[in-house]
DNA sequence: TATAAATAATACCTAAAGGTATCATATATG
DNA sequence: CATATATGATACCTTTAGGTATTATTTATA
């Protein structure tokens, strides 16, 4: 697990709306879909809202939708958003200093893993993950 | 953090080791060098002694000394000594099933960063990290 | 053989992530 | 305007990783 398990929850839930953009979507609609807990997931919508990655509409027939256009929305804006600590050090051996000074014998290699998956999560948004892609893949978790 | 703390711990513990092999080090060696949590690193070097990685000395004047030559301890080994859950999945999701039979979009991509990272803990060796190197590198975590 | 200095074992404590429960607020519609 | 159904806010519970404390065991050497 490379993020920690509530990034995860949150791609699924932003890809899960982006499958699906005209409508508005409710917690027991992205529940049935997702299966992620319950009210851990209504907690998480709010949060998501907050940090207007989506935006909500409260009452009666409410819901959530996506706040921008899913191909300005990026799989980096939502790690952000959820303050994963993944991309908190720099230094394999978690040295905090490690960066800024010499280097050492990992620091090359390990900077390009860093630069792989920040390229992949800044080029990948949500216009990648749309209908039966998204579908399928939900279905697959389901079995 | 890609990894856990406690495999950041461990890598630093090694590379030390393996940077002056002869001697034998008691905990305060290691301590002194890593300022890692004093009763933590009593802890954990029992660890890797149960895994196989270290060969413990009790008794007066005992110590910890590497189980094998620096050259046939892998990074890889380490990972797996500590039980880091970072490769538990290979799903980008998180989803179980994601890698058994229909791929995602982001599964290609994803497995890319996985193979690069694997890749790089299952070639460095121990080896890589000796004398110079090592000590510069803990002199400057300590600033 | 007594002692000092090391590791081993075990139990407990703490902080953070993940998850649950309850009550408050908003709003469409009869 | 009452009600049903949605989200918002808040407090609390649980699990796990990380860290601490205490006692037991080992062993070199005076």
């Amino acid at each position: 697990m490379i993020f920690n398990r509530t990034t995860e929850y949150a791609f699924r839930i932003m890809s899960f709306l982006a499958s699906d953009k005209e409508k508005l979507h409710n917690t027991s609609d992205i529940f049935d879909a997702l299966h992620i807990p319950f009210r851990y997931l209504r907690k998480q919508m709010t949060v998501l809202t907050k940090t207007g990655l989506v935006v909500s509409i409260q009452g009666k027939y409410g819901g959530y939708m996506l706040a921008k256009k899913e191909k300005d929305i990026t799989l980096w804006d939502i790690v952000i958003a959820m303050h994963d600590k993944l991309f908190e050090t720099n230094c394999f051996f978690g040295y905090e200093k490690c960066a800024l000074s010499q280097h050492c014998m990992m620091h090359s290699r390990w900077a390009g893993v860093k630069e792989m998956i920040e390229n992949i999560l800044k080029t990948t948004t949500l216009e990648d993950f749309k209908k039966e892609n998204m579908h399928d893949l939900i279905k697959m978790s389901d079995q």
